[in-house]
This record gives C-alpha cells, structure tokens and sequence, in this order.
DNA sequence: AAAAAAAAATGACTTGGGTCATGATTTTTT
DNA sequence: AAAAAATCATGACCCAAGTCATTTTTTTTT
C-alpha cells in the first residue's frame, strides 16, 4: 500500500472532486444542470442497501458511515470525509442498486448526480472515466486494507489501526473531538462496545492516548503504529 | 446484490473478455502486438503483492487465488476462474504496484498486457473505459460479500458459504472435483483446518453434501442456503 | 435543577473456535 | 511395492472476545 509500512483499515485520501476537472465546460453545465445540492443532519440516511440508485453522491461536507446489513449482521465497509463518492459501485450496467447504505456521522451536504449523466459523461469522455478508475482503484486497495485489518489482527491490532485512520485520514490531527460513541467505535472495529471500552482503557493506562470526555489524543503514534502492525 | 438473495462470497461471473469488444480493430492489434501469453503451473507465483506492476493479466484458462500477506496474517481475497483480470487495482496512477499476490490453484494460461498499453486504451476509448469500471463495480461488490461473510458469518454459515460458491461460481456444477486441500478451504474460509474438517464431517452427517475423495456433491442446496444466510 | 435516558464502566460468566498432540489414511517419492 | 511425506481425522485443552447484569457517569429532556 501506498507510503504505508503496513496494511491498515484507513480511508481515502483523494479528493475526487478532482476528477471533474476532467471534464469540459460544456459536460461540467450538463452536470450542473443536472444535479442536487442536499443537506442531511446526523444519523439521517443518505442512500439505502437494495434501492434503485437514482445518483452518485459527492459528499461536500460532513462524515458518513457506508455499511452492509443483512440477517447475519452489519458491517461498516468505510467511513468517508467530504472529497469522496457514493455508489460508484452501482453504476454497472444492469444493476444500478446501491450496494450498501450510508448515513450521516455528522451533518452532512452533499451533491446527488443524475446516475444517467453520469455514465454518460462516463461513456463519452475517456479522460474523466480513466479518473473514476483511479478513485476506484484507491477504493479497493482501501477495502483491501479494512478487509485485511478486521479479519486478521487482534483486537488491540484493530483498535489501534482505527484510531490512527481517525487520526492520520479523517481529522489530519493527533488531537480530535471524535463525536462518536463507545458503541460507534466499536461497530467500526467489528467488536463489542464492552471490548472497546477495555481496551481504551489499557490504552490510556499505557499513555498510548489520552481520553478528555469527546477528546482523543494520541500520545504514542510509534507504539499505536507497532499495535496496530503485530499486536 | 444482483440475483442473490443474501450477501455471499461469490466470485463474479462476468467475463471480461467482453470489455475487449469495445477495442477498434486497430486498438486491438496493438493491443494484441503489446501482449504476452504465459503459462503457470499449479502452486506458481503469477504476481507478488508490492512489486511493480508491468502487466494487466488476463486469465485464459485455470484457477487462480488473490490474497495479501503481513506480519498479521494472510487473507484470500478472492479465487478467480478463467476471464476474469488480475490487477485492475494497480492502475492508478502514481502507484502501479500490486496490492495482492496472485497464484495458480491449477495450471494456468494467462495473457500479459502491457500496463502503459492499458492505460493507454483507457484514456483513449470512453467505452473500453466504461466497460471496465463495470467490471470494477462487480469486483468491488464481490469483495464487500466476502468481506461480510468473513467477518459477520459463522463458521458453518462461512464454509456453507464457500462450498456454495465454489459449485456455482466456479465449477458450475452440483457436483465437482475439488483439487483444495481441507487446508486450502481453511485458508479460503479464514478459519482453523481442523474446524473446517469437523464442519464438513458435520455437513456430511446432516446429508448436506456428499464427499468421496476429492468429489464434492451438494445434496441440500436449500438447506446450505439456509445456513449460509443464518448459520 | 430535577428527572429521565443514554452512555460508559466494570465484574462474572460463557463460548466459538483456535492450538496442540496423536493416530489413521492417502499421496508422493524412491 | 516399500518408505517417506502429506493430508485427514479426532480428542483434550485453552483463550480471546462475546454476553449479561449491575453500577456509575454523562447527556438530554422537562
């Protein structure tokens, strides 16, 4: 993986709206012409597994929770920041169903594209398809990475890893108000909120963060780097 | 998930030799002149995950499994019948390196292409470049089923699972000669040898399938279904 | 500011599935 | 066809992580 010693469960980084660049001014109207501009407030559902997909979401600004349910369970494939899409997966032809649901972490704007436009725009200009190709390409090293991270490191391993994606990928910070719940973290790292209440603990008592009500601080990235690569 | 009344860890279907089509006669030759045809035998490396990707590979003819290693482990990605391409997720630009190591389950005939020629193609042909973004949403849904099955089922509903891909994704067939090891569909289902020895002494007890040698035969496709969904 | 509700914490107990040891088969090599 | 090496199979034991019950703290509502 790319500048990473390790494979972890981070998110993207890529800003796609830079794909759009790709486009003439004259497809770019076309879009404009063609698309919405909506708000969502936290917990609200952007898009749900299973129904038709109408558009392509561009997450202008806020947190969102992209996840699979079924009878079996639930699973948090990514958590994105504002610069990435949505349903991108159901754009092949013949399904057009979204894949997955997404709801809001935090309030969230974004930019709903006419599906149809966009594959369009796809089909007609090779430039801009060859650069959804490289967000999808990043996006499937980065499932890749979360794949790997939840089904074969520890849990320790696993808390250690999300923390820095949070730290390193969503807020760029080492100190960050994360507005998520015990329980939130936990279904991020596909374990039980007691777990990871534990677990946060020892990782307090170490000094590998420090914990001030919604405030997280890292204060050993190097040891958080070796939990989350052996432990 | 299209047709699939519940999330599995299905390989896709799709042949990508279709995509091909999209090519002008012209694009083809020199596509074609750019490409090499190689044979694998059973066991061999056909590309090692962090090195230079030179080639998008096609595979002809075999079986072959995509996993990533680590300190932590090691996790099979996917297996992939012939017409399906290893390496899409080396395309972006600015990395070119191979997230996953591929090798041979059986003998293998692949075809090499250059990774600048398909690069090329795709900055050049919006159709080709379309037609490949749908074999990337397949794969990525692919993925998300087996990430869920892997990380949300249980051992029998994950070996269910695979017993079930592997009869109607791979050989196509209810019943077929299965040349894994236990060990190999241990690996394939993240779990221990001996559980997935005792699951299947399980499964042919309960007359869910029937195993003489290396023949595997379904016998409760419903009933494995079942499982697969709840178990 | 009091009451209610939600979230965080902690201890006790359970369990799914891994590990290890050993023996029986099957496959491969010589 | 005998010997060696894998693979398959089974029992005994262990442990990481889940579940459940209860208490404390924080947040939200009235």
């Amino acid at each position: 993986m790319p500048n990473n010693p390790h494979i972890n469960s981070c998110t993207v980084s890529y800003d796609t709206l830079n794909c759009f660049n790709k486009l003439t001014d004259e497809e770019l109207l076309y879009m404009e012409k063609n698309r919405l501009e909506i708000n969502y407030k936290e917990d609200e559902t952007i898009c749900k597994q299973g129904t038709f997909a109408s558009h392509i979401i561009y997450i202008c600004k806020g947190l969102v929770k992209i996840y699979v349910e079924d009878d079996a369970g639930s699973l948090i494939l990514k958590i994105l920041p504002k610069g990435n899409l949505i349903g991108l997966s159901a754009l092949y032809d013949g399904n057009n169903i979204f894949p997955y649901s997404a709801t809001a972490y935090q309030d969230t704007k974004a930019r709903l594209i006419d599906i149809h436009v966009f594959r369009k725009l796809l089909k007609s200009n090779a430039e801009f398809a060859s650069e959804i190709i490289n967000v999808m390409c990043e996006n499937s090293i980065q499932t890749f990475g979360r794949f790997f991270s939840l089904t074969q490191k520890q849990s320790y391993g696993k808390l250690a890893d999300i923390i820095l994606c949070l730290s390193d990928r969503i807020f760029k910070k080492n100190e960050f108000d994360l507005d998520l719940t015990r329980k939130e973290l936990a279904e991020l790292t596909g374990m039980s909120t007691e777990r990871v209440i534990r677990m946060l603990k020892k990782f307090k008592d170490d000094k590998l963060i420090a914990i001030n009500k919604k405030t997280f601080k890292i204060l050993d990235e190097e040891k958080l780097q070796h939990i989350s690569q052996y432990g």
